[in-house]
RNA sequence: CGAGCCGGUCGGGCGGCCGCGGCACCGCGAGGUGCUGAGGAAAGUCCGGGCUCCGAAGGGCAGGGUGGUGGGUAACGCCCACCCGGGGUGACCCGCGGGACAGUGCCACAGAGAACAGACCGCCGGUGCUUCGGCGCCGGCAAGGGUGAAACGGUGGUGUAAGAGACCACCAGCGCGGCCGGUGACGGCCGUGGCUCGGCAAACCCCACCCGGAGCAAGGUCAAGAGGGAGGCUCGCCUCCUGCGCAGGCGUUCGAGGACGGCCCGUCCGAGCCUGCGGGUAGACCGCACGAGGCUGCCGGCGACGGCAGUCCUAGAGGGAUGGUCGCCCCCGGUCGCUCGCGACCGGGACAGAACCCGGCUUACAGACCGGCUCGUCUG
RNA sequence: GCCCCGAUAGCCCAACCGGCAGAGGCAGUGGUCUCAAACACCAUCCAGUGUGGGUUCGAAUCCCACUCGGGGCA
């Protein structure tokens, strides 16, 4: 299990990030990351400072009980070594996609790692558009 | 050796590295060390209980469930043994297996007739007619044909104009009586009666027995007392209750409303209550892991199971802990090599993941092992 | 955690206190009409009722177990 601050909690929290992230997909996977900008007042649960905090969906669609919590566990131990790379604040919703459930963890890893890196750079696109008509 | 039946067990093993939950200890802290960490089905949620709250867990009706007998159990719709019926050469297997002389209802089509039935083709006697093939009328009969899932016992005989349990023998079934065995379901034997009476209750129903409702998001503690309100009295203490706004309706002894699940009785609370709309509804801890518990041995019992003794402590999360990777061994399949039994390489090793806890049922499941038994064939 | 529905032809759906192996519409096929088509009309084809078992003479219907789909409450 990941430290508690770096878990979402609540359903609530899972619908903000995916709602308001910045989305990457993949064939095995689908990365929503919300960046909290410095100016950002919406967003009362989640302050710069806190550590950047992970959830994950697997569906039914992927497979029986035993084959999503495999896929949950693998992407969490990936998840928990990239955290560290992520900006403070930052809330992570990784969706599992029905071929996960046969993609071994380097398979998972390659696309975690690209959706990833594809998210934060639309992230930080968004980021420096907005300031300006945000932070007045 | 070949077919097959029944019961039970296991369901990969060892190790290295990087990680995770819980507990204990050390440390100011970051963290570290040690121990420990999924199943036989954890599943489906089809039954039964424990536990908790509702009102003391009361009575009756309604409703639901079960359905051979005896036992096991905390309980069961489960299990064991036996009985009856059916299947199999057999070991064994299958059965929601009470009641159709309490009542109601249904039995399509076909068929003459389908429930205390009926006469289409027929059989027989009498009689009239006759083209000598038969036809009509009256009466008797139900053996044979035919319909159907089912046609009011079966076979053989006596008997008769033809026939018929009309009568006789045996058989099948039913009722009654007696004796014997069994706790019992029931079985066996003997006698006797009328000679014979359809099926469906997984149709309504009747009978016997069982069942109060909700569920760990149960329920409790902290928050929450220096808050608000009511009552009491010894006047500063005790007891009890309590979320907000608006609108409408009902009511305080002629008792609203509630406890109450559908209703009634009974019991209790009772001055506020009901309905609609709108708005609100952080968090933490306990419950929560010692239990109808596992294992071993002895004893009782055909068995399910029970008793005694010893021994063991064995997951406990809260977006939810067992993952990743590598090596060796084991099992299976394939290819190749040969020193003919080994080696090399490749691939594969099921169904499936605890969330309050137990007892069952049902369903899913690669494969391996153990025990008992039956039939057939061969040899001694 | 608790509970309730549904499954019938390629599609949508009747028949559900048992009874002729199953109605209708759309779609498909063939034909009539038309120069040709559309529309209309006529005809035809398509199911063995989700799976397995049971009760019954007989099951889409009744009973049991399962599979899949949908929904509700806390």
């Amino acid at each position: 299990m990941l430290p508690r601050p770096a878990r979402l909690h609540r359903s609530s929290d899972f619908g903000a990030t995916v709602r308001t992230g910045a989305r990457a997909g993949r064939p095995l996977l689908v990365v929503h990351l919300a960046v909290v900008s410095a100016q950002d007042s919406s967003a009362h649960r989640s302050r710069p400072g806190d550590s950047p905090r992970a959830g994950f969906v697997v569906s039914k669609a992927v497979g029986n009980s035993v084959v999503r919590h495999r896929v949950a566990r693998r992407l969490r131990h990936l998840m928990a070594s990239r955290l560290a790379d992520l900006p403070a604040g930052a809330g992570v919703v990784v969706r599992a996609l029905p071929a996960s459930a046969d993609a071994s963890s380097d398979a998972l890893a390659a696309d975690l790692d690209s959706a990833l890196r594809s998210a934060l750079r639309k992230a930080s696109e968004r980021a420096d558009a907005v300031p300006a008509a945000v932070s007045l």
